[in-house]
RNA sequence: GGGGAUAUAGCUCAAUGGGAGAGCGUCCGCCUUGCACGCGGAAGGUUGCCGGUUCAAGUCCGGCUAUCUCCA
C-alpha cells in the first residue's frame, strides 16, 4: 500500500468516527515558548486539555509534520544506525477533547489495523503503563494476557510535548517481523532489538505538568494517538526498513546518481542524507532559515549533518540543494507550502551547503593553530572541546585531521567537557514567564482578547501571580493586547475602587491566558477577590500610535514586493510605540535608491487615504483571496485578514488603523543588512516622525546654519570644503611642527653634557620642554638620538599638573645600556615602561630634577 | 534561554600593556610598441560602540552591538 493512501485512509476512518480533519500545524510552534519546533501531533491542541476554552470540534484527525532535532526529544544522533528514527516525520492521530476515553481509541486502533489495514493479529502485541489495568482490561477482549506488556514511565507515560502540557498513561502497538529477528527467547515488546516495532502510541492524557514539575488532573481528559506514516508504510510495504518504502526510496535513489557509492555500501550516510534533506525542505518551507540561534541554529545543524555525511561519500561539491526537488515531489501535493517555497528552499539550501564547504576548508587552519600547543602527540580534552564548540569543528573532522597530523585523541576527556556543558545549559536556562501563584480561579480559561474596537472594559479577575518585581493578573476578557506577531503589549492601567494597578506590559502563554504585568499604585492585593470585576484602560495614545505603526509596517511590506520584487519575504518584525522593524529575506541587492523608492511608495498609499479593512475568515479562503500568511498556525480555525486598500492583503492579529491617511508621516530611518540575506529597515512615523524633523532635523540644521553662516542648503559644500581645507592645514602643521621640532634638536643638541663610561665618552641630553604630547617629545628624542651617535636623552614635558618623561638612547648603544633597566633601577623616582631603547613615563611627585639627572647619570656610567 | 570565541586599512590577517604593521587590491610614476610581469612611490585607520583600570590600552576589566560556534 502507498504511503499516499494509507494517509487517506486513516484520515477517512476517523473522521466516519465523527473526527473532524484538521490541517496540519506548521512546524513552527504558534506562540508556545516551551517549544523550538512542533514535535508531536498534539501540539496544535494542547490548549484544548489544559483550559476550559469553548471547542471548535471534540474530535480531530490528522496527519501532522514533526521536526525533533533540537531540545527534548531530539533524535538527531540516532539517525542512521537505525532504520527506525526520523528528524522529520509525518504522525497521524486521532484526538478525543474530553470526549471519548480509553475503551474507544482502543477498539478503534484494533478495527483499523486489522480490519483497515489487514495486518494479521498474530503479528500484534501490546504493551501498556505498569499502573493502568484499565486499559489492559480492554485490550483482554482482543488480544491473550501474554502479549500484554506491562512498561514503565519511561515508556509507558508520555509527554509532556514541552516544559509544560498534557501528559499520562499510554499503550503501544507492536508489530513482530519475527522471532529470527530476535535477540532471543526472552524478547519482548520494549526490547531495543529488530524484532518489535512501535508504530502506535495511545496516549490518554489526564494530568497537566506545571512549571514546578507537579502534576495537576486535566480539565478535559482525553486521547491523543500517534502512529508514524514511515513506521506503518515499511510494515505494509513489507520492506526492511523506513528507508525503504516509497516515502525516501526515490531521495536515495537520487543520491546514488550523484555520488560514486551506491546505498548497500553505505547505508548511514545515505540515510542520514535522506532523513535530513526532509527536514530541511520542510522546515524552510515553514519559514526557519539557517542562523546562529534557536530554530535557525538547528537547522543549519541538520544542514551541516547532511553535508558531512555528504562527504563521507564522496560528495564534495553541494548537492544537498538538488535533493529538495525530489523531497518536494514526493510530498508536494500534500503538502502545497513546499511547491510555493521551492525556489527558496533551494537557494537557502546551497548557500548554507556553501558556507559549510568553507568552514571545511579553514578548519584545517584553526586545528593547527589550537592542537600545536599540544605535547605527547596527544590531542587533550579540553583541546577537542574548544574546538568542537568554540570552532565549530565536526568531531569526524576532527578525527581525521588527527590522524593525518598522527595524533591521538582523548575523546573519553571530551565527554566529561561536553557533559558540563549540557548541565550548565540545562540549569541556567529557563522558559515561560516566569510567576508565582497567589490567587486563582478553578476554571482555567483562556482570556478573551476584546481589544480591536475598544480600548476600555470591564473584566472579572481570574489570578494574581508575582513575578520578579511585578504582579501578574489574569481576567476572563480584556482589551489589552498580548506582544505577538511583533507588536508589543499594551500598557494602561486597571482600576476599582480604591485599588489601581499599572500595567507595563501584557505577555500571552501557549494556553492563550493573558498576563496583566505590572505594578500597585494603590490598594492591596489581599483585599481583592476572584471574579471581582475591574476596569481595565488601554493608554490610547499608546495604542494608535502603535496601530500606526502596524498599519505602516503593512504597507512597507506591500511596497517592498513592489519595487524589490514578490521574492521579498518577511522574517520578523517590531511593532511598538516609538518605531517600526522589518526584517525580511532578500536576495537582491538593495542601495539608498531603492530605499527611496519604497519610501517613496508608501507615501503615496497613505495620500491615497486608502481603507483599511479587516474580515475574519478561514486560512485557505483567505489565501484564495490572494493574502500573505506567513506567521499563522491554526489552519482549522478563523483568521483575521487586513485588507489595506485594494491592494495588499495579510493574515494578521494586530491592532490596526481605519484609514492609511492616518499615518500621517512616515520615514525609514535606517536601512541595514543583518545576515546573509537578511534586510532590516527601521522606520518611524506620525507623531515620533514629525518630532525627529522638527526637533532633531530641522533644530540641528539650523543651529549647523548659523553656527557656519551658511544657509541650509548650501551645507554640504561648505562642510566639504572645510574638510578638504582641515586635511591641508593639518599636513602644514605637521610641516611647521617638524620645522619647530627640528630646531628644538638643533638647541638641544648644543648642550650635551658628558658621561665618561668605560673610558667611551657618552653625550647626555636634557631639556625641559613646554610640548603637551607626548608624540611630539617622542619625535625629538628620535632625531637627537639619530644625528648623534654614542648618545642619550631624557626629555620632560607637563600636562596638567604631572611630569612626564621620555627616555632614549642611541641604536649603537643598545647592547651595552638598556633604558628600561636603568628605569626600572630608579624606581623610586620614575615610573615607566617600554623597550631597551625607549622607556615613556611618568615622574613621581616632589623629585628634585636636577639631583634626579645626577642619578641617571651616575646609572649610566655604573650600568 | 545558557556557555565559549571573534571584531584592526577596501579584502585576508599580524602586533609578550610600551611609538599601529604586512600581503593583496587601489592610485601615481618608471620600464615596455602594447599588455602582463617587474621596479619606485603614495593614498587609505575613531583598532565595532560606551565606560573603567594604568604614567601608558589594539592589547586588561565591565557593559552593549554584530558575527561565528556549542548546548538547551
Amino acid at each position: 500500500m502507498e504511503s499516499k493512501s494509507i494517509r487517506e485512509l486513516y484520515l477517512k476512518f476517523f473522521e466516519s468516527k465523527g473526527h473532524k480533519i484538521v490541517k496540519s500545524s506548521s512546524l513552527i510552534p504558534f506562540e508556545d515558548p516551551t517549544l523550538l519546533f512542533t514535535n508531536a501531533g498534539m501540539v496544535q491542541f494542547k490548549k484544548f486539555w489544559a483550559t476550559d476554552i469553548p471547542l471548535p470540534y471534540k474530535r480531530a484527525t490528522t496527519c501532522q509534520k514533526c521536526l525533533r532535532a533540537g531540545g527534548k526529544d531530539s533524535d538527531l544522533e540516532k539517525i542512521g544506525a537505525s532504520g527506525k528514527h526520523h528528524t522529520f516525520f509525518e504522525m497521524l492521530g486521532n484526538f478525543s477533547f474530553g470526549d471519548y476515553f480509553k475503551k474507544e481509541a482502543i477498539e478503534w486502533a484494533y478495527e483499523f489495523v486489522v480490519e483497515k489495514l489487514k495486518i494479521s493479529e498474530n503479528k500484534l502485541w501490546i504493551s501498556y503503563f505498569k499502573d493502568d489495568l484499565e486499559t489492559k482490561q480492554i485490550w483482554k477482549k482482543f488480544f491473550p494476557e501474554e502479549k500484554l506488556i506491562p512498561l514503565g514511565e519511561k515508556d509507558n507515560f508520555w509527554g509532556p510535548a514541552g516544559d509544560t502540557g498534557p501528559c499520562g498513561p499510554c499503550t503501544e502497538i507492536y508489530y513482530d517481523f519475527g522471532k529470527e529477528k530476535g535477540c532471543g527467547d526472552s524478547c519482548k515488546p520494549g526490547c531495543n532489538c529488530d524484532r518489535f516495532l512501535e508504530f502506535w502510541n495511545l496516549v490518554f492524557p489526564q494530568y497537566n505538568k506545571e512549571l514546578n514539575g507537579s502534576l495537576s488532573p486535566l480539565k478535559r481528559r482525553g486521547v491523543d494517538t500517534g502512529m508514524g506514516l514511515e513506521r506503518i508504510s515499511r510494515i505494509l510495504q513489507g520492506v526492511e526498513t523506513n528507508y525503504d518504502t516509497d516515502l525516501f526510496l526515490p531521495i536515495i535513489k537520487a543520491i546514488e546518481e550523484f555520488s560514486s557509492f551506491s546505498y548497500k555500501e553505505n547505508q548511514r550516510n545515505f540515510r542520514i542524507i535522506s532523513d535530513h534533506i526532509r527536514g530541511i525542505v520542510f522546515a524552510i518551507s515553514d519559514g526557519v532559515l539557517p542562523s546562529n540561534e534557536g530554530r535557525g541554529y538547528v537547522l543549519r545543524r541538520i544542514i551541516r549533518k547532511a553535508c558531512l555525511s555528504g562527504l563521507d561519500i564522496e560528495l564534495k561539491e553541494p548537492f544537498l540543494f538538488k535533493l529538495s526537488k525530489v523531497v518536494i515531489k514526493i510530498m508536494g501535493d500534500v503538502y502545497p507550502e513546499l511547491i510555493e517555497n521551492k525556489d527558496l528552499v533551494e537557494k537557502v539550501i546551497h548557500e548554507e551547503e556553501e558556507k559549510f564547504h568553507y568552514l571545511v576548508t579553514s578548519s584545517r587552519k584553526i586545528f593547527f593553530d589550537v592542537v600545536k600547543k599540544e605535547e605527547n602527540q596527544e590531542i587533550k580534552g579540553e583541546t577537542l572541546f574548544k574546538l568542537y564548540d568554540t570552532y565549530g569543528i565536526p568531531k569526524d573532522l576532527i578525527e581525521e585531521l588527527a590522524f593525518q597530523y598522527n595524533m591521538k585523541v582523548n575523546w573519553p576527556e571530551f565527554e566529561k567537557y561536553m557533559k558540563k556543558q549540557k548541565e550548565l545549559s540545562r540549569t541556567k536556562s529557563k522558559i515561560g514567564i516566569k510567576k508565582k501563584e497567589i490567587m486563582t480561579s478553578d476554571k482555567i480559561i483562556e482570556s478573551q482578547f476584546v481589544g480591536y474596537d475598544k480600548i476600555s472594559e470591564k473584566g472579572k479577575l481570574k489570578g494574581i501571580y508575582e513575578g520578579e518585581n511585578n504582579y501578574l493578573f489574569v481576567f476572563d476578557k480584556t482589551p489589552f493586547y498580548p506582544e505577538r506577531g511583533g507588536q508589543i503589549g499594551d500598557r494602561g492601567v486597571i482600576l476599582k475602587n480604591g485599588f489601581k494597578f499599572k500595567v507595563l506590559d501584557t505577555q500571552i502563554d501557549e494556553k492563550g491566558i493573558i498576563y496583566h504585568i505590572g505594578n500597585v499604585l494603590e490598594g492591596e492585593i489581599e483585599n481583592l477577590k476572584i471574579d471581582e470585576e475591574f476596569y481595565l484602560n488601554v493608554d490610547e495614545e499608546l495604542r494608535k500610535q502603535i496601530s500606526i505603526n502596524h498599519t505602516s509596517t503593512h504597507l512597507l511590506h506591500y511596497a517592498l514586493r513592489e519595487i524589490i520584487g514578490k521574492e521579498v519575504r518577511q522574517a520578523g518584525s517590531y511593532v511598538g510605540d516609538d518605531k517600526l522593524r522589518f526584517d525580511f529575506v532578500c536576495f537582491t541587492d538593495i542601495n539608498e535608491d531603492t530605499i527611496k523608492k519604497v519610501e517613496n511608495l508608501v507615501w503615496e498609499k497613505i495620500f491615497e487615504k486608502a481603507p483599511v479593512l479587516v474580515e475574519e475568515m478561514q486560512l485557505n479562503e483567505a489565501i484564495e483571496k490572494g493574502a500573505i500568511a506567513l506567521f499563522t498556525e491554526k489552519y482549522g480555525e478563523k483568521v483575521r485578514v487586513i485588507s489595506t486598500g485594494n491592494f495588499h492583503k495579510e493574515v494578521c492579529g494586530g491592532t490596526h488603523l481605519k484609514n492609511t491617511g492616518d499615518i500621517f508621516l512616515f520615514h525609514i530611518t535606517s536601512f541595514s543588512t543583518i545576515g546573509k540575506n537578511l534586510k532590516r529597515i527601521e522606520a518611524i512615523t506620525y507623531k515620533n516622525c514629525l518630532k525627529y524633523f522638527l526637533n532633531s532635523m530641522i533644530e540641528n540644521l539650523k543651529n549647523i546654519s548659523n553656527l557656519l553662516k551658511t544657509p541650509p542648503e548650501k551645507i554640504y559644500i561648505r562642510i566639504e570644503r572645510m574638510m578638504e581645507d582641515l586635511k591641508e592645514k593639518e599636513k602644514l602643521i605637521e610641516k611647521y611642527v617638524n620645522m619647530e621640532i627640528e630646531n628644538l634638536v638643533e638647541k638641544i643638541l648644543k648642550a650635551p653634557q658628558k658621561v665618561i663610561k668605560e673610558e667611551k665618552e657618552i653625550k647626555f641630553f636634557y631639556e625641559k620642554l613646554n610640548i603637551k604630547d607626548r608624540e611630539y617629545v617622542s619625535k625629538i628624542a628620535d632625531k637627537i638620538v639619530e644625528k648623534e651617535k654614542n648618545s642619550i636623552v631624557f626629555l620632560t614635558f607637563k600636562i596638567d599638573d604631572k611630569n612626564y618623561f621620555v627616555f632614549k638612547i642611541s641604536d649603537n648603544l643598545k647592547n651595552e645600556i638598556s633604558a628600561i633597566k636603568i628605569v626600572k633601577n630608579l624606581s623610586k623616582y620614575l615610573k615607566g615602561g617600554g623597550n631597551e631603547k625607549f622607556v615613556s613615563g611618568i615622574l613621581n611627585e616632589g623629585i628634585e630634577l636636577n639631583f634626579l639627572i645626577e642619578k641617571i647619570k651616575k646609572s649610566i656610567k655604573n650600568e
